[in-house]
DNA sequence: TCTGGGGTCCTAGGACCC
DNA sequence: TCTGGGGTCCTAGGACCC
């Protein structure tokens, strides 16, 4: 008999349990997540007894006003959920070196090194779940599959607070309504519906291999155990929906230059290097338009992003005749200081300048060019720091 | 009824090169 | 007068997730 070795745990109405761990009076009362029932948004998060009325994530928050106007409405605080988060994770880390964290309030233990550790994995699982529920104060839900998609449906059957064990897969699954599973959204549920299409089985008996490419992977391939890969961040984004929508060009432009100002500050603070810049527009008519174009060079200088910015918001405005609902941009191509080493030399000319500037001010030996340090087989941090950010501060 | 903000990944189509 | 086939790189946009 196989046991299921793959554990996927989920934070029950994470944002709204933590309000109610925070403030004891929201107990037993609907709470809502998001923002305030008057203003553009969505539901982060509602609470179970908010749920009874309709209310979800995702829905826009004068919907949920409608539908629940008793209801407890408040902003989100997201430092204090990622902090809980981060004990979250470290907590989990304690049961195995292989936990995944897919999100804030999500993760995937991979169990098949323990397994033989312990009488039993379900008796694992409990042991973590009430760990994890003591150290963050919170109710969490437990699956166990052999697949992380597995795990994961697994969990969604044991919501809220359980803790469930698939023991057939494949027909558990099999047997699942296709809007259950992750990764088939409200689009492809449509064209999968018209086709007369409700359940996986379903899917395998008409269109095998639709099926075959889909679901099976989840069984077979590598994608069913958690990643121990630490995830490297692609892209960062900033973007601010206005509380009305604007037609004027410097609001736009000053809305603009405040985002390109937090995405600069971001990079500095994390010593990331941006390779590609993406403006976003989205107009009264929630047409949504994006740009992107290459930086000159990797960069986190406020002018470099902000020049390209506003070139490519420019363009953007021009699409529509429109007021503006939406102002965004978006990094991409992060690189950090030790990727840049080899392509340093690119840049000589902007290089040249303020090195010799620094040389001049600090003498020749404060400052080296990365062919010198490569010729010497030297990489010490220091002094990667002041090659690049000298690179950046010459434009 | 009105639809956030932060991400990932994939695809179509054009430009360009050999 | 009619023009291949492939590969690669790039951008825009869509689908999806929490």
């Amino acid at each position: 008999m196989k046991t299921p070795f793959v554990l996927h745990i989920d934070i029950d109405a994470f944002f709204a349990a933590v309000e109610v761990m925070l403030n004891p009076y929201l107990k037993g009362k609907p709470v809502i997540v998001g923002g305030m029932p008057d203003e553009r948004g969505v539901v982060s998060t509602a609470s179970y007894e908010a749920r009874k009325y309709g209310v979800h994530s995702g829905m826009a928050l004068r919907t949920a006003g409608q539908k629940c106007p008793h209801g407890i409405f408040v902003r989100g605080r997201y430092h204090v959920y990622s902090r809980i988060s981060e004990k979250f994770i470290a907590c989990l880390t304690r049961f195995s070196p292989r936990v995944e964290a897919v999100s804030i309030d999500e993760a995937y233990i991979d169990l098949s090194g323990n397994r033989y550790l312990h009488s039993s994995v379900y008796a694992l699982a409990e042991k973590i779940k009430k760990t994890v529920e003591r150290e963050i104060g919170l109710s969490v839900s437990v699956g166990l599959g052999f697949s992380r998609l597995g795990a994961k449906l697994a969990t969604e059957a044991a919501k809220p607070g359980g803790l469930f064990m698939v023991a057939d897969e494949k027909t558990f699954i099999s047997n699942l309504t296709l809007e259950k599973i992750p990764g088939i959204g409200n689009h492809t549920l449509l064209i999968l519906q018209a086709m007369g299409i409700k359940r996986v089985k379903e899917l395998e008996r008409a269109y095998p291999a639709i099926w075959k490419r889909t679901i099976a992977p989840h069984f077979y391939s590598q994608s069913r155990y958690p990643a121990a890969r630490e995830a490297k961040t692609k892209s960062f984004s900033r973007e601010t929906t206005f509380p009305e929508d604007i037609t004027d060009r410097d609001m736009i432009v000053s809305h603009l230059a405040y985002l390109v100002d937090r995405l600069s500050v971001y990079l500095i603070d994390h010593d990331y290097f941006a390779g590609r810049v993406e403006v976003k527009a989205r107009f009264s008519d929630f047409s949504t338009y994006t740009k992107r174009m290459p930086l000159e060079y990797p960069t986190y200088s406020y002018n470099n992003i902000w020049s390209k910015a506003l070139f490519l918001l420019d363009q953007l405005i021009k699409k529509k005749k429109l007021p503006l609902r939406l102002v965004g941009v978006k990094v991409e191509d992060i690189a950090s200081q030790r990727d840049l080493l080899p392509f340093i030399s690119i840049r000589s000319e902007q290089l040249s300048r303020g090195v010799s500037d620094i040389k001049r001010r600090f003498g020749f030996s404060s400052i080296f060019t990365a062919r010198e340090l490569l010729l010497e087989k030297i990489y010490p941090v220091e002094r990667d720091a002041i090659v690049l950010k000298t690179a950046s501060l010459t434009k």
